[in-house]
DNA sequence: TTGAAAGCGCTACCAC
DNA sequence: GTGGTAGCGCTTTCAA
């Protein structure tokens, strides 16, 4: 089915069928009306890839993520492609699942697809392909990896900063033995932070200390995390974790423990989704904010108002400490105790009291 | 960058270019190697657009989906997304957050976009849609909508047999008074569980009775909905939820009134997804395989190892009824004399213990 | 094994 | 206002 057919039957030529399509030229309300009709009888689709070939132009941005599921990265996703259907555009998603090959992939790929713009949202990066992007004429926008650079947006957040004022809190608390939760990433989000909490706690020297165990990004990754952290026979009176999602589960390998939160033991997440605030206990965790992630995004890529779109900066985003309920002083009477005898005993829920 | 200055490059016809790019009819490899080399020099990458509209073919398949952030739908998008890329297809989702007009557009943007296949898997269906995709020639799945026909698969989950097992254990818990929490669709799936609900409850006659708020699908609309049956003096002794989201947000809700669940009040979800395990209480749930569901969609529209594309079916999902903690036995002192006392106090969480 | 050329279905420019 | 038509960048016969 092609234009052809709606033009013969509505008695026009294939151009005119196009001007009321695109209500490009004015056309005459009744050829108009015509045309439409022929349109709606023959239930005529217009053919995407003809017309973007044809047209030269694009009209959709492309979002590479890590790991969809995790809502931290669904929530950019929304967040961009609400402003992007405002202005009439669309949005395509790729998941990358931390696999640099499929990284590269979902890169060639959205670069056939001949996107407008490309928002990449990962931590896999690696240099080569960085560069490669940014030779390119796509306007791109990074999170987190990358250097400020022509046709380039670099959004990244103060991990440090944020780290800071966990930390600061947590000592605060009389913390001295903290556990860190984080997940498989070859470089960069991960490293940092792990690496802001031991920077930070170099602050209060011998004072305090962290071990870490990582795992997968999920929420089984997150109790496992913690299941191999205990398992070492550390004892952490607080656990960081990189992100929320991970946080949940092992607040759940805590629970099967029979290790109170936060009597016990403290927890601590990152990202400040949505499930953070319906577990038990709430998180305590850093907020980072995905609609402003998303905003910035689409004004680098798309532009706002009429406007063209901006790239070429550099935004820096402070996380900020939302506490809630799964934190706490640490307890006069060490967690040691309890865990010594539950250890052993099968992982499940505990009774209830 | 085309095609043509590839070919100019290594001294080829574009046809040539071409050949190698699909791997197509031999060609010599010295030719061969020349070519990689100056695409690789020039980074070419070939025009999508392009290629699919010369091509005709497709290799992408659309899927449809009512609320993303519902892990139920994006589980059975990530299962197709497995089978999809295994067979070197890519797919495209589209999101119509349970509105009709959204879903018009997504359909209208698939056909566009000439997918190979369009797998539905959203509850706000008109039967004027469904009848215009049957009259296409796309591959068609439906979820939980429309019957079967040309070019179409169906798949539908037995609600009924899943509700009745659930109900049935709630009864010989000695559950009498139900809660229902759905979420706002204009027909279909949800009618179809309460009505499934109040169904088996009849049998049980004047022994057991039921009633239902609805909200949002999503954490906050599970909370909203319990505090609104709550709110209406109700005092279910269980609370069957329409999916687990919202089943834990309505955890949530009765975390902050101080009801204990399952002492006070048992909670159900429905799908079994990840989630489910992992907060607290874990819920009883019903199972929906959504891996399978992918699987299937895959084989109507892609088919396997090379067998054809396979339509014109019904697949019925049997739900599996999985016991976890949020369910028990009606404790003897109502649960109505602890909400008297709380009711009124502020939606906080309680202090621990 | 390679090249020439005819589309694929549309947009946009130039005439009328 | 409307029609004719030259591409858009590629795949795919058909010849050579």
């Amino acid at each position: 089915m092609r234009l052809e057919a709606v033009a013969e039957r509505a008695g026009v030529s294939i151009a005119t069928v196009s001007r009321v399509l695109n209500n490009s030229t004015a056309v005459n309300p009744k050829t108009r009306a015509r045309v439409l009709k022929a349109i709606k009888e023959l239930r005529y689709h217009p053919n995407l890839h003809a017309r973007t070939l044809a047209g030269g132009k694009s009209k959709t941005v492309g979002v590479i993520v890590s790991n969809l599921e995790n809502p931290f990265f669904f929530d950019v996703y929304q967040a961009v492609e609400g402003d992007a259907h405002a202005r009439g555009y669309e949005v395509v998603v790729a998941n990358t699942d931390y696999k640099p090959e499929q990284l590269s992939t979902c890169i060639r790929l959205m670069i056939e697809r001949r996107v407008g713009g490309l928002a990449v949202i990962v931590s896999e990066m690696e240099p080569a392909l960085i560069d490669e992007l940014a030779g390119g004429d796509v306007p791109i926008v990074f999170y987190d990896v990358g250097a400020p650079r022509r046709n380039i947006t670099n959004i990244r957040v103060n991990y440090r900063q944020g780290i800071e004022k966990l930390v600061e809190y947590l000592h605060s608390l009389g913390h001295q033995k903290l556990g860190f939760i984080g997940h498989h990433s070859t470089l960069g989000p991960l490293h940092e932070r792990l690496k802001a909490v031991k920077d930070v706690i170099a602050k209060y020297s011998s004072d305090m200390e962290v071990r870490s165990s990582a795992n997968k990004d999920s929420l089984e990754g997150g109790r496992q995390a913690a299941r191999t952290l205990l398992a070492s026979g550390y004892r952490p009176t607080a656990i960081v974790c990189v992100n929320d999602i991970m946080a949940v589960g092992a607040l759940r390998e805590l629970r099967d423990r029979g290790l109170r939160v936060p009597e016990d033991v403290s927890v601590t997440g990152f990202d400040n989704i949505k499930i953070s605030e319906f577990c038990s206990p709430a998180l305590t965790t850093l907020h980072i904010p995905r609609d402003r992630i998303g905003h910035t995004i689409c004004e680098s890529l798309i532009g706002v108002d009429h406007q063209p779109p901006n790239t070429d900066r550099e935004i820096i985003l402070d996380p900020e400490l939302v506490v809630r309920d799964s934190t706490g002083r640490v307890s006069v009477t060490p967690a040691s105790s309890r865990i010594a005898v539950l250890e052993t005993s099968p992982r499940r829920s505990q009774p209830k009291l």
